[in-house]
RNA sequence: CGGGGUGUAGCGCAGUCCGGUUAGCGCAUCUGCUUUGGGAGCAGAGGGCCGCAGGUUCGAAUCCUGUCACCCCGACCA
Protein backbone atom coordinates (compact mmCIF):
# COMPACT_ATOMS: atom_id res chain seq x y z
CA UNK A 1 0.00 0.00 0.00
CA UNK A 2 1.34 3.35 -0.60
CA UNK A 3 2.76 5.04 2.05
CA UNK A 4 1.59 8.40 1.99
CA UNK A 5 -2.15 6.26 2.40
CA UNK A 6 -0.37 4.00 4.67
CA UNK A 7 -0.97 5.77 8.15
CA UNK A 8 -4.36 7.10 7.35
CA UNK A 9 -7.50 4.78 6.51
CA UNK A 10 -8.22 1.71 4.39
CA UNK A 11 -11.21 1.53 2.21
CA UNK A 12 -12.82 -0.53 4.76
CA UNK A 13 -12.25 1.00 7.19
CA UNK A 14 -13.77 4.59 7.09
CA UNK A 15 -14.73 5.46 3.70
CA UNK A 16 -15.59 9.00 3.79
CA UNK A 17 -11.74 9.49 5.44
CA UNK A 18 -10.33 7.48 3.58
CA UNK A 19 -11.82 9.28 0.32
CA UNK A 20 -10.93 12.94 1.43
CA UNK A 21 -7.25 11.64 2.11
CA UNK A 22 -7.32 10.18 -1.50
CA UNK A 23 -8.50 13.10 -3.21
CA UNK A 24 -6.20 15.00 -1.05
CA UNK A 25 -2.97 12.50 -1.60
CA UNK A 26 -3.64 12.12 -5.59
CA UNK A 27 -3.56 16.09 -5.95
CA UNK A 28 -6.89 16.27 -7.11
CA UNK A 29 -8.16 18.82 -4.58
CA UNK A 30 -8.22 20.20 -1.24
CA UNK A 31 -10.13 22.72 1.04
CA UNK A 32 -9.91 26.38 0.76
CA UNK A 33 -9.21 28.98 2.77
CA UNK A 34 -13.02 29.91 2.09
CA UNK A 35 -15.36 27.92 4.33
CA UNK A 36 -17.37 25.00 1.63
CA UNK A 37 -15.02 25.88 -0.71
CA UNK A 38 -12.89 24.02 -2.99
CA UNK A 39 -9.64 24.67 -4.88
CA UNK A 40 -9.05 22.01 -7.77
CA UNK A 41 -5.66 21.31 -8.39
CA UNK A 42 -4.09 21.22 -11.47
CA UNK A 43 -4.15 17.13 -11.43
CA UNK A 44 -7.68 17.43 -10.80
CA UNK A 45 -8.75 19.99 -13.30
CA UNK A 46 -6.93 18.47 -15.88
CA UNK A 47 -9.72 15.16 -15.26
CA UNK A 48 -12.68 17.59 -15.56
CA UNK A 49 -11.32 19.27 -19.21
CA UNK A 50 -11.35 16.16 -20.30
CA UNK A 51 -14.78 15.31 -19.19
CA UNK A 52 -15.96 18.68 -20.06
CA UNK A 53 -14.55 18.03 -23.54
CA UNK A 54 -16.28 15.39 -24.22
CA UNK A 55 -19.47 16.45 -22.99
CA UNK A 56 -19.00 19.22 -24.82
CA UNK A 57 -18.66 17.92 -28.14
CA UNK A 58 -21.89 15.01 -27.10
CA UNK A 59 -23.70 18.50 -26.66
CA UNK A 60 -22.64 19.70 -30.00
CA UNK A 61 -23.34 16.60 -31.35
CA UNK A 62 -27.35 16.74 -30.36
CA UNK A 63 -27.43 20.57 -31.56
CA UNK A 64 -26.85 22.35 -28.33
CA UNK A 65 -24.93 25.68 -28.50
CA UNK A 66 -22.82 27.36 -25.75
CA UNK A 67 -23.88 30.90 -23.99
CA UNK A 68 -23.36 32.81 -20.97
CA UNK A 69 -25.84 34.18 -18.52
CA UNK A 70 -24.82 36.39 -15.42
CA UNK A 71 -23.48 35.18 -11.92
CA UNK A 72 -26.26 37.63 -10.19
CA UNK A 73 -29.57 37.12 -10.24
CA UNK A 74 -32.27 39.94 -9.16
CA UNK A 75 -33.93 38.79 -5.65
CA UNK A 76 -37.35 39.65 -8.01
CA UNK A 77 -36.39 37.01 -10.22
CA UNK A 78 -36.36 34.42 -8.03
CA UNK A 79 -39.46 34.68 -6.04
CA UNK A 80 -41.57 34.62 -9.47
CA UNK A 81 -41.70 30.38 -9.16
CA UNK A 82 -42.99 29.40 -6.11
CA UNK A 83 -41.57 26.16 -5.91
CA UNK A 84 -37.83 27.07 -7.53
CA UNK A 85 -38.01 29.45 -4.94
CA UNK A 86 -38.71 27.12 -2.02
CA UNK A 87 -36.32 24.96 -3.12
CA UNK A 88 -33.52 27.14 -3.00
CA UNK A 89 -34.34 29.58 -1.01
CA UNK A 90 -32.36 28.11 2.13
CA UNK A 91 -29.02 27.90 0.30
CA UNK A 92 -28.28 31.53 -1.43
CA UNK A 93 -25.69 33.58 -1.38
CA UNK A 94 -26.99 37.18 -1.49
CA UNK A 95 -25.07 40.25 -2.49
CA UNK A 96 -26.56 43.29 -0.39
CA UNK A 97 -23.53 45.96 -0.89
CA UNK A 98 -20.98 46.82 -3.50
CA UNK A 99 -18.78 49.22 -2.03
CA UNK A 100 -15.91 48.79 0.81
CA UNK A 101 -14.67 51.88 2.79
CA UNK A 102 -12.26 52.06 5.74
CA UNK A 103 -12.85 51.12 8.90
CA UNK A 104 -13.24 54.20 11.31
CA UNK A 105 -11.08 52.85 13.84
CA UNK A 106 -8.33 52.89 11.07
CA UNK A 107 -8.15 48.91 11.17
CA UNK A 108 -8.88 47.38 8.17
CA UNK A 109 -12.26 48.03 5.72
CA UNK A 110 -15.50 47.92 6.34
CA UNK A 111 -19.35 47.38 4.51
CA UNK A 112 -20.02 51.17 3.32
CA UNK A 113 -23.79 50.93 4.60
CA UNK A 114 -23.86 53.66 2.28
CA UNK A 115 -23.34 51.44 -0.41
CA UNK A 116 -26.60 49.47 -0.28
CA UNK A 117 -28.53 48.14 -3.52
CA UNK A 118 -31.52 48.93 -4.02
CA UNK A 119 -32.42 45.28 -4.99
CA UNK A 120 -30.30 42.71 -3.88
CA UNK A 121 -28.86 40.11 -6.09
CA UNK A 122 -28.58 36.50 -5.53
CA UNK A 123 -25.60 34.62 -6.55
CA UNK A 124 -27.47 32.13 -8.82
CA UNK A 125 -27.59 28.53 -7.33
CA UNK A 126 -29.11 27.30 -10.59
CA UNK A 127 -29.98 29.69 -13.84
CA UNK A 128 -33.40 29.09 -15.00
CA UNK A 129 -34.70 32.30 -13.63
CA UNK A 130 -32.02 34.48 -15.27
CA UNK A 131 -32.27 32.88 -18.57
CA UNK A 132 -35.67 32.59 -18.76
CA UNK A 133 -36.02 36.37 -18.13
CA UNK A 134 -33.91 36.13 -21.08
CA UNK A 135 -35.43 34.05 -23.21
CA UNK A 136 -38.87 36.14 -23.02
CA UNK A 137 -37.41 38.54 -25.18
CA UNK A 138 -35.46 36.08 -27.63
CA UNK A 139 -38.88 34.39 -28.64
CA UNK A 140 -41.70 35.90 -30.10
CA UNK A 141 -42.76 33.24 -32.80
CA UNK A 142 -42.82 29.48 -33.53
CA UNK A 143 -39.95 29.96 -35.77
CA UNK A 144 -37.49 31.38 -32.92
CA UNK A 145 -38.28 27.80 -31.25
CA UNK A 146 -36.49 25.71 -30.22
CA UNK A 147 -33.61 27.75 -28.23
CA UNK A 148 -31.08 25.23 -27.56
CA UNK A 149 -28.57 26.58 -25.43
CA UNK A 150 -25.98 25.06 -22.69
CA UNK A 151 -23.80 27.36 -20.03
CA UNK A 152 -20.21 25.77 -18.54
CA UNK A 153 -20.33 27.57 -15.28
CA UNK A 154 -19.93 27.71 -11.83
CA UNK A 155 -22.69 28.12 -9.03
CA UNK A 156 -23.06 28.62 -5.43
CA UNK A 157 -25.12 27.11 -2.51
CA UNK A 158 -24.45 27.77 0.69
CA UNK A 159 -24.61 24.15 1.94
CA UNK A 160 -23.91 23.63 6.04
CA UNK A 161 -21.50 20.70 5.42
CA UNK A 162 -19.53 20.09 2.41
CA UNK A 163 -17.26 17.53 1.04
CA UNK A 164 -14.26 17.43 -1.48
CA UNK A 165 -16.64 17.53 -5.26
CA UNK A 166 -19.46 16.15 -3.95
CA UNK A 167 -20.97 18.88 -1.87
CA UNK A 168 -18.78 22.23 -1.94
CA UNK A 169 -20.54 25.46 -1.36
CA UNK A 170 -19.68 26.33 -4.97
CA UNK A 171 -19.23 23.70 -7.86
CA UNK A 172 -18.76 23.85 -11.30
CA UNK A 173 -21.00 22.27 -14.06
CA UNK A 174 -22.37 22.82 -16.83
CA UNK A 175 -26.57 23.69 -17.62
CA UNK A 176 -28.81 23.57 -20.79
CA UNK A 177 -31.94 25.35 -20.94
CA UNK A 178 -33.93 24.60 -24.07
CA UNK A 179 -37.27 26.03 -25.18
CA UNK A 180 -39.79 24.45 -27.23
CA UNK A 181 -43.01 24.72 -28.82
CA UNK A 182 -44.41 21.66 -28.03
CA UNK A 183 -44.38 19.26 -25.02
CA UNK A 184 -43.89 16.26 -26.75
CA UNK A 185 -40.54 17.84 -27.99
CA UNK A 186 -39.45 18.79 -24.66
CA UNK A 187 -40.11 15.84 -22.89
CA UNK A 188 -37.96 14.29 -25.80
CA UNK A 189 -35.31 16.56 -25.25
CA UNK A 190 -35.45 16.15 -21.64
CA UNK A 191 -35.16 12.25 -22.48
CA UNK A 192 -32.34 12.86 -24.83
CA UNK A 193 -29.88 14.36 -22.67
CA UNK A 194 -30.52 11.92 -20.23
CA UNK A 195 -29.69 9.29 -22.44
CA UNK A 196 -26.30 11.80 -23.19
CA UNK A 197 -25.66 11.48 -19.67
CA UNK A 198 -25.86 7.31 -19.32
CA UNK A 199 -23.51 7.45 -22.03
CA UNK A 200 -20.74 9.36 -20.87
CA UNK A 201 -20.97 7.93 -17.68
CA UNK A 202 -20.78 4.54 -19.34
CA UNK A 203 -17.98 4.93 -22.50
CA UNK A 204 -16.00 7.70 -20.86
CA UNK A 205 -16.69 7.51 -17.00
CA UNK A 206 -16.73 3.51 -16.97
CA UNK A 207 -19.45 4.10 -14.40
CA UNK A 208 -22.66 2.27 -14.66
CA UNK A 209 -25.76 4.08 -14.00
CA UNK A 210 -29.42 3.41 -13.66
CA UNK A 211 -32.03 5.73 -15.60
CA UNK A 212 -35.05 6.73 -14.25
CA UNK A 213 -37.44 9.32 -12.76
CA UNK A 214 -37.42 10.77 -9.84
CA UNK A 215 -40.31 10.33 -7.02
CA UNK A 216 -42.40 13.57 -6.59
CA UNK A 217 -40.15 14.18 -2.80
CA UNK A 218 -36.84 14.49 -4.86
CA UNK A 219 -38.00 16.02 -7.94
CA UNK A 220 -36.16 19.65 -9.14
CA UNK A 221 -37.97 22.47 -7.69
CA UNK A 222 -39.86 23.88 -10.39
CA UNK A 223 -39.52 20.74 -12.69
CA UNK A 224 -43.13 18.36 -13.58
CA UNK A 225 -40.52 15.86 -13.83
CA UNK A 226 -36.75 14.83 -13.52
CA UNK A 227 -34.85 12.31 -15.09
CA UNK A 228 -32.02 10.89 -13.09
CA UNK A 229 -28.63 8.81 -13.38
CA UNK A 230 -27.80 7.07 -10.17
CA UNK A 231 -24.62 5.59 -9.35
CA UNK A 232 -23.11 3.50 -6.33
CA UNK A 233 -20.12 3.83 -4.90
CA UNK A 234 -18.02 0.95 -3.64
CA UNK A 235 -19.44 1.58 0.47
CA UNK A 236 -23.08 0.43 -0.97
CA UNK A 237 -24.17 4.42 -0.84
CA UNK A 238 -25.69 6.04 -4.02
CA UNK A 239 -24.94 9.13 -5.63
CA UNK A 240 -27.08 11.00 -8.45
CA UNK A 241 -24.93 11.53 -10.57
CA UNK A 242 -26.68 14.24 -13.32
CA UNK A 243 -30.22 15.13 -13.98
CA UNK A 244 -32.81 16.14 -17.14
CA UNK A 245 -35.72 17.95 -15.93
CA UNK A 246 -39.06 18.65 -17.97
CA UNK A 247 -39.59 22.00 -16.75
CA UNK A 248 -43.55 22.09 -18.60
CA UNK A 249 -44.65 25.66 -19.12
CA UNK A 250 -43.65 26.19 -15.43
CA UNK A 251 -40.80 28.99 -15.77
CA UNK A 252 -42.43 30.24 -19.23
CA UNK A 253 -45.59 30.92 -16.97
CA UNK A 254 -43.59 32.70 -14.11
CA UNK A 255 -41.44 34.64 -16.90
CA UNK A 256 -44.38 35.41 -19.74
CA UNK A 257 -42.96 33.89 -22.20
CA UNK A 258 -45.02 33.12 -25.00
CA UNK A 259 -45.17 32.88 -28.87
CA UNK A 260 -47.45 32.84 -31.55
CA UNK A 261 -47.90 29.44 -33.29
CA UNK A 262 -48.72 28.70 -36.66
CA UNK A 263 -52.17 29.61 -36.48
CA UNK A 264 -51.30 32.50 -34.98
CA UNK A 265 -52.80 32.14 -31.49
CA UNK A 266 -50.15 32.84 -28.12
CA UNK A 267 -48.91 29.88 -26.51
CA UNK A 268 -46.22 29.48 -23.35
CA UNK A 269 -42.75 27.66 -24.40
CA UNK A 270 -42.34 23.84 -22.77
CA UNK A 271 -38.88 23.75 -21.29
CA UNK A 272 -36.39 21.89 -20.14
CA UNK A 273 -33.08 22.09 -17.66
CA UNK A 274 -30.16 19.08 -17.51
CA UNK A 275 -26.90 19.36 -15.91
CA UNK A 276 -23.75 17.79 -14.82
CA UNK A 277 -20.96 18.94 -12.00
CA UNK A 278 -18.13 18.25 -10.81
CA UNK A 279 -19.51 15.84 -8.33
CA UNK A 280 -19.08 13.49 -11.33
CA UNK A 281 -15.35 13.86 -10.05
CA UNK A 282 -16.53 12.31 -6.92
CA UNK A 283 -18.71 9.13 -8.97
CA UNK A 284 -15.69 8.40 -10.90
CA UNK A 285 -12.95 8.16 -7.78
CA UNK A 286 -15.63 6.70 -5.63
CA UNK A 287 -16.45 4.32 -8.08
CA UNK A 288 -12.99 2.58 -9.34
CA UNK A 289 -10.45 3.44 -6.67
CA UNK A 290 -8.89 0.90 -4.28
CA UNK A 291 -5.90 1.07 -1.45
CA UNK A 292 -3.51 2.21 -3.25
CA UNK A 293 -4.92 5.26 -4.92
CA UNK A 294 -7.05 6.35 -7.95
CA UNK A 295 -7.93 4.12 -10.79
CA UNK A 296 -8.53 5.88 -13.77
CA UNK A 297 -10.59 4.99 -17.12
CA UNK A 298 -8.04 5.77 -19.91
CA UNK A 299 -10.35 7.89 -21.59
CA UNK A 300 -9.97 10.69 -19.26
CA UNK A 301 -6.61 9.62 -17.68
CA UNK A 302 -4.92 13.06 -18.20
CA UNK A 303 -1.10 10.79 -18.17
CA UNK A 304 -2.48 7.64 -20.00
CA UNK A 305 0.99 5.88 -19.90
CA UNK A 306 4.24 6.85 -17.47
CA UNK A 307 7.59 5.78 -18.45
CA UNK A 308 10.28 4.98 -15.82
CA UNK A 309 13.71 4.74 -16.05
CA UNK A 310 15.68 2.27 -13.57
CA UNK A 311 19.27 2.89 -13.53
CA UNK A 312 22.58 3.20 -11.73
CA UNK A 313 24.70 5.97 -12.92
CA UNK A 314 24.70 8.40 -15.08
CA UNK A 315 25.90 6.65 -18.21
CA UNK A 316 22.94 3.41 -17.81
CA UNK A 317 20.70 6.71 -17.21
CA UNK A 318 20.98 8.45 -20.74
CA UNK A 319 21.12 4.78 -22.45
CA UNK A 320 17.47 4.26 -21.38
CA UNK A 321 16.50 7.48 -21.36
CA UNK A 322 17.08 7.70 -24.89
CA UNK A 323 15.66 4.31 -25.17
CA UNK A 324 12.13 5.70 -23.51
CA UNK A 325 12.22 9.03 -25.62
CA UNK A 326 12.55 6.62 -28.87
CA UNK A 327 9.13 4.94 -27.27
CA UNK A 328 7.13 8.01 -25.97
CA UNK A 329 7.43 9.21 -29.69
CA UNK A 330 5.87 6.18 -30.77
CA UNK A 331 2.99 5.66 -28.12
CA UNK A 332 2.62 9.77 -28.67
CA UNK A 333 2.17 9.35 -32.23
CA UNK A 334 -0.59 6.74 -31.47
CA UNK A 335 -3.02 9.28 -29.42
CA UNK A 336 -1.30 8.64 -26.33
CA UNK A 337 -0.96 10.71 -23.57
CA UNK A 338 2.67 9.76 -22.23
CA UNK A 339 4.91 11.31 -19.42
CA UNK A 340 8.49 9.86 -18.58
CA UNK A 341 9.36 10.15 -15.12
CA UNK A 342 13.20 10.70 -15.17
CA UNK A 343 13.70 12.94 -11.93
CA UNK A 344 17.08 11.61 -10.27
CA UNK A 345 15.69 13.21 -6.78
CA UNK A 346 13.27 10.02 -5.90
CA UNK A 347 13.93 6.39 -6.67
CA UNK A 348 12.11 4.47 -8.95
CA UNK A 349 9.90 2.54 -5.89
CA UNK A 350 8.83 5.68 -4.90
CA UNK A 351 7.70 6.26 -8.54
CA UNK A 352 5.70 3.32 -8.87
CA UNK A 353 3.99 3.87 -5.96
CA UNK A 354 3.45 7.31 -6.65
CA UNK A 355 1.55 6.95 -10.13
CA UNK A 356 -0.41 4.18 -8.77
CA UNK A 357 -1.72 6.47 -6.40
CA UNK A 358 -2.85 9.08 -9.15
CA UNK A 359 -4.45 6.16 -10.90
CA UNK A 360 -2.36 6.48 -14.10
CA UNK A 361 -3.72 3.14 -16.41
CA UNK A 362 -0.43 1.73 -17.63
CA UNK A 363 3.42 2.22 -16.47
CA UNK A 364 6.25 0.76 -18.52
CA UNK A 365 9.64 0.44 -16.42
CA UNK A 366 12.92 0.01 -18.07
CA UNK A 367 16.13 -1.09 -16.38
CA UNK A 368 19.37 -2.18 -17.55
CA UNK A 369 18.26 -5.87 -18.40
CA UNK A 370 15.74 -4.74 -20.34
CA UNK A 371 17.58 -2.66 -22.38
CA UNK A 372 19.87 -5.92 -22.98
CA UNK A 373 16.94 -8.69 -23.84
CA UNK A 374 14.86 -5.60 -25.50
CA UNK A 375 11.95 -6.11 -23.24
CA UNK A 376 9.98 -3.82 -20.84
CA UNK A 377 8.16 -4.46 -17.69
CA UNK A 378 4.31 -3.58 -18.12
CA UNK A 379 1.94 -3.14 -15.12
CA UNK A 380 -1.80 -2.01 -15.50
CA UNK A 381 -3.09 -0.05 -12.55
CA UNK A 382 -6.36 -1.97 -12.92
CA UNK A 383 -5.50 -5.20 -11.82
CA UNK A 384 -1.75 -4.34 -11.22
CA UNK A 385 -0.53 -7.38 -12.87
CA UNK A 386 3.13 -7.11 -13.78
CA UNK A 387 4.98 -8.63 -16.98
CA UNK A 388 7.88 -7.97 -18.81
CA UNK A 389 7.17 -7.87 -22.74
CA UNK A 390 9.38 -7.18 -25.94
CA UNK A 391 9.70 -3.70 -26.82
CA UNK A 392 8.81 -4.75 -30.65
CA UNK A 393 5.05 -4.43 -31.01
CA UNK A 394 4.49 -2.50 -27.57
CA UNK A 395 2.34 0.83 -29.26
CA UNK A 396 0.18 -1.90 -30.22
CA UNK A 397 0.09 -3.62 -27.44
CA UNK A 398 -0.64 -0.70 -25.31
CA UNK A 399 -3.19 1.01 -27.24
CA UNK A 400 -5.22 -2.56 -27.12
CA UNK A 401 -4.68 -2.69 -23.36
CA UNK A 402 -6.38 1.04 -23.50
CA UNK A 403 -9.67 -0.48 -24.16
CA UNK A 404 -8.91 -3.49 -22.11
CA UNK A 405 -9.03 -1.41 -19.32
CA UNK A 406 -11.66 0.88 -19.78
CA UNK A 407 -14.03 -2.29 -20.50
CA UNK A 408 -12.37 -3.87 -17.27
CA UNK A 409 -13.14 -1.76 -14.86
CA UNK A 410 -16.72 -0.93 -16.25
CA UNK A 411 -17.21 -4.48 -15.88
CA UNK A 412 -16.29 -4.53 -12.63
CA UNK A 413 -18.15 -1.76 -11.05
CA UNK A 414 -20.80 -2.95 -13.28
CA UNK A 415 -20.77 -6.44 -11.61
CA UNK A 416 -20.04 -4.74 -8.24
CA UNK A 417 -23.40 -2.48 -8.58
CA UNK A 418 -25.86 -6.05 -9.95
CA UNK A 419 -24.18 -7.67 -7.18
CA UNK A 420 -25.57 -4.05 -5.17
CA UNK A 421 -29.38 -4.70 -6.10
CA UNK A 422 -31.81 -6.67 -3.64
CA UNK A 423 -35.51 -7.26 -4.12
CA UNK A 424 -37.09 -6.99 -0.92
CA UNK A 425 -40.52 -7.62 -0.02
CA UNK A 426 -41.24 -6.64 3.60
CA UNK A 427 -40.13 -3.67 5.56
CA UNK A 428 -37.80 -5.68 8.08
CA UNK A 429 -36.18 -7.34 5.34
CA UNK A 430 -35.85 -3.39 3.56
CA UNK A 431 -34.26 -2.61 6.98
CA UNK A 432 -32.18 -5.34 7.41
CA UNK A 433 -30.70 -5.69 3.44
CA UNK A 434 -30.32 -1.79 4.06
CA UNK A 435 -27.98 -2.23 7.70
CA UNK A 436 -26.34 -4.77 6.41
CA UNK A 437 -25.76 -5.05 2.58
CA UNK A 438 -26.40 -1.14 1.57
CA UNK A 439 -26.78 -0.44 -2.21
CA UNK A 440 -29.94 -0.54 -4.24
CA UNK A 441 -33.24 -2.20 -2.73
CA UNK A 442 -35.67 -2.74 -5.29
CA UNK A 443 -38.82 -2.68 -3.28
CA UNK A 444 -42.81 -2.05 -3.91
CA UNK A 445 -44.50 0.94 -2.50
CA UNK A 446 -47.80 3.01 -2.62
CA UNK A 447 -46.96 5.85 -4.94
CA UNK A 448 -46.94 8.49 -1.92
CA UNK A 449 -45.28 11.25 -0.44
CA UNK A 450 -46.03 10.51 2.95
CA UNK A 451 -45.08 7.14 2.98
CA UNK A 452 -41.33 8.21 0.99
CA UNK A 453 -40.75 10.52 4.28
CA UNK A 454 -41.63 7.67 6.76
CA UNK A 455 -39.14 5.37 5.24
CA UNK A 456 -37.26 8.70 4.76
CA UNK A 457 -37.02 9.04 8.60
CA UNK A 458 -37.15 6.01 9.57
CA UNK A 459 -34.17 4.73 7.72
CA UNK A 460 -32.49 8.00 6.04
CA UNK A 461 -33.17 5.93 2.52
CA UNK A 462 -34.98 7.62 -0.25
CA UNK A 463 -36.47 6.32 -3.78
CA UNK A 464 -33.47 7.28 -5.94
CA UNK A 465 -35.49 6.44 -8.94
CA UNK A 466 -37.94 4.63 -10.56
CA UNK A 467 -35.79 2.94 -13.64
CA UNK A 468 -36.68 3.90 -16.94
CA UNK A 469 -36.89 0.08 -18.06
CA UNK A 470 -39.25 -0.88 -14.82
CA UNK A 471 -41.16 -3.92 -15.65
CA UNK A 472 -44.47 -4.14 -14.09
CA UNK A 473 -45.42 -6.31 -11.43
CA UNK A 474 -48.25 -6.22 -8.98
CA UNK A 475 -47.34 -6.38 -5.05
CA UNK A 476 -47.83 -4.49 -1.48
CA UNK A 477 -46.27 -1.71 -0.69
CA UNK A 478 -43.47 -2.50 2.09
CA UNK A 479 -44.78 0.01 4.58
CA UNK A 480 -48.31 -0.16 4.24
CA UNK A 481 -49.41 -3.00 2.28
CA UNK A 482 -50.95 -0.66 -0.37
CA UNK A 483 -51.14 -2.07 -4.20
CA UNK A 484 -48.42 -1.18 -6.13
CA UNK A 485 -47.87 -2.20 -10.09
CA UNK A 486 -44.00 -2.29 -10.17
CA UNK A 487 -40.89 -2.02 -7.97
CA UNK A 488 -38.42 1.28 -6.97
CA UNK A 489 -35.11 1.86 -6.32
CA UNK A 490 -34.69 2.67 -2.76
CA UNK A 491 -30.72 3.63 -1.01
CA UNK A 492 -28.92 5.85 1.42
CA UNK A 493 -27.24 8.37 -1.05
CA UNK A 494 -24.70 11.08 -0.53
C1' C B 1 -28.65 26.31 14.53
C1' G B 2 -27.88 22.05 18.37
C1' G B 3 -23.97 18.21 20.34
C1' G B 4 -18.63 17.01 20.47
C1' G B 5 -13.52 18.26 19.36
C1' U B 6 -9.04 20.85 17.79
C1' G B 7 -5.77 25.31 17.13
C1' U B 8 2.19 24.30 18.73
C1' A B 9 7.53 24.59 11.92
C1' G B 10 5.10 23.48 5.06
C1' C B 11 2.27 18.71 6.72
C1' G B 12 1.14 15.23 10.86
C1' C B 13 1.57 15.36 16.05
C1' A B 14 3.68 15.16 21.59
C1' G B 15 3.98 18.52 25.61
C1' U B 16 -1.30 21.41 28.70
C1' C B 17 -4.20 17.61 33.85
C1' C B 18 0.24 19.00 37.99
C1' G B 19 3.27 26.59 35.38
C1' G B 20 9.91 26.29 35.97
C1' U B 21 16.51 24.94 31.48
C1' U B 22 17.37 27.25 25.10
C1' A B 23 9.53 24.19 23.18
C1' G B 24 10.22 18.69 21.16
C1' C B 25 9.35 14.42 17.62
C1' G B 26 8.13 12.23 12.62
C1' C B 27 7.56 13.51 7.46
C1' A B 28 8.97 17.20 4.01
C1' U B 29 13.02 20.95 2.71
C1' C B 30 18.48 22.17 2.03
C1' U B 31 23.97 20.35 1.98
C1' G B 32 27.41 16.28 1.59
C1' C B 33 28.68 11.15 0.88
C1' U B 34 26.93 6.23 -0.12
C1' U B 35 22.75 4.15 -2.78
C1' U B 36 19.13 2.97 -7.08
C1' G B 37 14.45 -3.80 -10.53
C1' G B 38 8.67 -1.61 -5.21
C1' G B 39 8.04 4.36 -1.09
C1' A B 40 16.94 4.35 0.48
C1' G B 41 20.92 5.02 4.57
C1' C B 42 24.16 8.02 7.38
C1' A B 43 25.91 12.87 8.93
C1' G B 44 24.77 17.90 9.26
C1' A B 45 21.65 22.47 8.56
C1' G B 46 17.55 25.80 8.15
C1' G B 47 12.63 26.61 9.71
C1' G B 48 8.15 28.70 15.70
C1' C B 49 4.72 35.95 18.17
C1' C B 50 2.54 27.60 20.97
C1' G B 51 -4.80 30.86 16.85
C1' C B 52 -5.65 36.07 18.77
C1' A B 53 -6.56 39.68 23.02
C1' G B 54 -6.55 40.52 28.02
C1' G B 55 -5.58 38.73 33.09
C1' U B 56 -3.10 35.85 37.36
C1' U B 57 2.26 34.96 38.53
C1' C B 58 9.05 36.14 40.02
C1' G B 59 7.90 33.05 35.70
C1' A B 60 2.49 30.99 31.06
C1' A B 61 2.21 26.67 25.20
C1' U B 62 0.48 25.05 30.19
C1' C B 63 -4.01 28.39 34.87
C1' C B 64 -8.42 32.18 34.27
C1' U B 65 -11.64 35.37 31.04
C1' G B 66 -12.94 36.78 26.33
C1' U B 67 -12.60 36.13 21.16
C1' C B 68 -11.67 34.06 16.29
C1' A B 69 -10.97 29.97 13.12
C1' C B 70 -11.34 25.11 11.60
C1' C B 71 -12.91 19.81 11.97
C1' C B 72 -16.44 15.84 13.21
C1' C B 73 -21.73 14.19 14.32
C1' G B 74 -27.05 15.92 13.31
C1' A B 75 -30.92 19.13 10.39
C1' C B 76 -30.25 20.99 4.63
C1' C B 77 -28.42 19.37 -0.21
C1' A B 78 -26.11 18.13 -7.17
Amino acid sequence: MAKELKHVVAMDDNYSQWYNNLVVKAGLAENSAVRGCMVIKPYGYAIWEKMQRALDQMFKDTGHENAYFPLFIPKSFFSKEANHVEGFAKECAVVTHYRLKNADNGQGVVVDPDAKLEEELIVRPTSETIIWNTYKNWIHSYRDLPILCNQWANVVRWEMRTRLFLRTAEFLWQEGHTAHATREEAVAEAEKMIGVYEKFATEWMALPVIVGHKSENERFAGAEDTLTIEALMQDGKALQSGTSHFLAQNFAKAFDVTFTNKEGKQEYVWATSWGVSTRLMGALIMAHSDNNGLVLPPKLAPIQVVLIPIYKGEEELSAITSKLDEIAAQLRAAGLSVKIDDRDNVRSGFKFAEYELKGVPVRLAMGPRDVQNGTIELVRRDTLEKENVPQEGLVARVSALMDDIQSNIYKKALDYRNSMITKVDTYDEFKKVLKEKGGFISAHWDGTVETEERIKEETKATIRCIPLDVEPEEGKCILTGKPSHHRVLFAIAY
